[in-house]
DNA sequence: TTTATTTTCGGAAACGTTTCCGGAATGATC
DNA sequence: GATCATTCCGGAAACGTTTCCGAAAATAAA
């Protein structure tokens, strides 16, 4: 009732207070060309008066764009992804679009129907990033008849992808391979969720070593702490510790870390850890956490750009794929064996 | 050009297939009166071949509904904001809403931008948390002319407002400090962001305590982690320690421990700790914070069910203003000058 | 069978814009 | 002052739905 009684001014209510056809009302508020300088500030002010303004779904329902974009995420709570929403939504805002928010729960039935309805999502496109990458997807993706960018979190992805992807720095694992060995550590372990999930950080733990001890590999059920707390009561557990560790994220490096020193196991001295991510609390923990980052807030700004150019050049069939160069940031959780470690606590 | 090509399939096309008239069609997506089951499934069948999708914004300019609502947070990336994000999400998505997502970066401007242009935004409602909270905003707030609930972030609000309000824990200042003097901890200090951003934790700090030592009293620039770690350098400069602090959230919490550790200081021997939101970091910093959890998911929740309640009853008149019970939980960074304190590392 | 009642359906009018197209007004050129 | 080119403007036709209202069909009552 109360919400009802605010009358709809509408462009007619405009026109006929100005004076003049609803046409020119319309090239006024859209800087239209054909119009005098002089009657459009008339209309402008009047317009001001009467406090009108467009209905959205009028105009989208002409012009077939809505301005939104839809940014479909595993879980807006988890690691960078807040990073990420928060890039979108200022890069979006920049050219006028509004970022409707999804989150998939990094299931796999959702994440494949949020691409499959995307037509009911009401938007000009969709900024996907999947975690559980179910098989049909690419398919998918390819028929959907609508733009898509894709924030890749680490998956191989098909190159005749008919959208233009952004990884989320492909290397990552590789440079903690590599910094871990380099320090001089031996018996790296593994630390994530399920192997699948992000494949790729493992594979990177597999293809740096000669030989895979498989107990040296945890697997547990997400990234959470709770999941790095486990792996530090298992390879505490172990007749023979590691002398480092790869996690799968900070969350994971920083559950470690933690229970470590509860155990009374010495980081780095006895254990390096290493996480990826990069996230702010990688400097809050003690000791400090080494982690690489994965560019989180350049990947959504770029995924951004890209989808909204090709929301306006429709007909491009390029599709870009890019990454970004992961960077290492090493702190006091990895420490090289030859330096003298500092004295324990 | 290619997605172009897909041809849009309209209800008229579904109408002639089928052979009704585009009325029946209509009743047939809408579960409307006045349909025999039989044609019901027939038509149902052909949308199914013809992968026709109702057009969103043909059907909201009808209805006037977009079957979406916006939510604006001063930064997604900040504390417990993910998690409100999280739940209003979740909540809007079990009735069929879209969530659109605007941060306001905690600027006057964009929050009064935001509830005056809500207009533009092409939703059915909104549900704002202020934290810059512009004099203006209730003002605009009761002219808006679409629902609107509140996430109350700590201020005082005008009771006439025409929103429903829910509050986060409005009482989790006094919870600490009446723990923190329960202790037995007598020199106690706030460390904060500006005082008037989230006036009322530090009016809590000042209403428990008979006189404020202006000393004891640090503002910082943010809510973060740097301004934690700033705080423990003016506290640890100062001639006389304070034996407590207040933080106004635990990102600040998590500073002031860490550098308090840094600077040798032992929490919480000689500096008790205790911060707000209870976020998972707080089980993880070493000593583990004392927090108070002001129950973001749960009123996110509530919020959302209030805003489309609303929808649905345009008019009813009579607002709702909702408070939760802060909960203190009790960590290693607090705890009782009585009892003995554990051996120092 | 006829009539009355109910159910099912289709035509057409909105909803509030944008944009095409033709006409009026203005200015320039001779 | 006539002609032409430009600029500016308004009418009206979309855009793809929902919904009112009346007609037709089916069913029930007589």
């Amino acid at each position: 009732m109360i919400f009802l009684a605010a009358k709809k001014v509408t462009i007619e209510d405009v026109a006929r207070h100005a004076g003049v056809g609803i046409a020119t009302v319309s090239r006024a508020i859209n800087n239209g060309e054909g119009i005098s300088a002089k009657t459009r500030t008339r209309i402008l002010q009047t317009i001001e008066e009467l406090g009108f303004v467009p209905n959205t779904s009028a105009q989208s329902l002409k012009v077939r764009l809505t301005n939104q974009i839809a940014l479909a995420v595993p879980d807006i709570r988890n690691a960078i992804i807040p990073d990420i929403a928060w890039a979108v939504e200022q890069a979006a805002k920049a050219h006028g679009y509004r970022v409707v928010q999804i989150n998939t729960a990094g299931n796999a039935r959702a994440e494949l129907e949020v691409v499959r309805d995307i037509k009911k999502l009401h938007v000009d496109g969709l900024i996907v990033m999947p975690l559980a990458y179910p098989k049909t997807l690419p398919e998918l993706i390819n028929k959907a008849g609508l733009p898509i960018s894709v924030i890749n979190y680490g998956k191989q992805l098909d190159a005749s992808l008919k959208a233009d992807v952004v990884c989320l720095s492909i290397l990552e694992g590789k440079l903690v391979m590599e910094h871990l060995q380099q320090i001089g550590r031996t018996r790296i372990a593994y630390a994530g969720t399920q192997k699948d999930v992000i494949e790729d950080r493992y594979l990177a733990y597999e293809l740096a070593l000669d030989r895979v001890d498989a107990s040296l590999v945890y697997f547990g059920e997400d990234f959470s702490l709770q999941t790095g707390v486990r792996a530090a009561d298992y390879f505490h557990s172990l007749a023979r510790m590691p002398d480092a560790v790869y996690a799968v994220n900070d969350m994971v490096a920083i559950g470690l870390v933690n229970r470590f020193k509860e155990l009374g196991v010495r980081v780095p001295e006895e254990v390096a850890v290493v996480g990826i991510d990069n996230n702010q609390w990688t400097t809050i923990s003690s000791p400090q956490i080494s982690s690489v980052s994965i560019m989180g807030s350049e990947v959504a700004r770029l995924a951004t750009e890209l989808l909204l150019r090709r929301i306006r050049e429709q007909s491009r069939d390029d599709y870009e794929k890019v990454e970004f160069e992961p960077r290492l940031i090493v702190r006091e959780s990895s420490v090289s064996l030859k330096r003298s470690p500092m004295s324990g606590s």
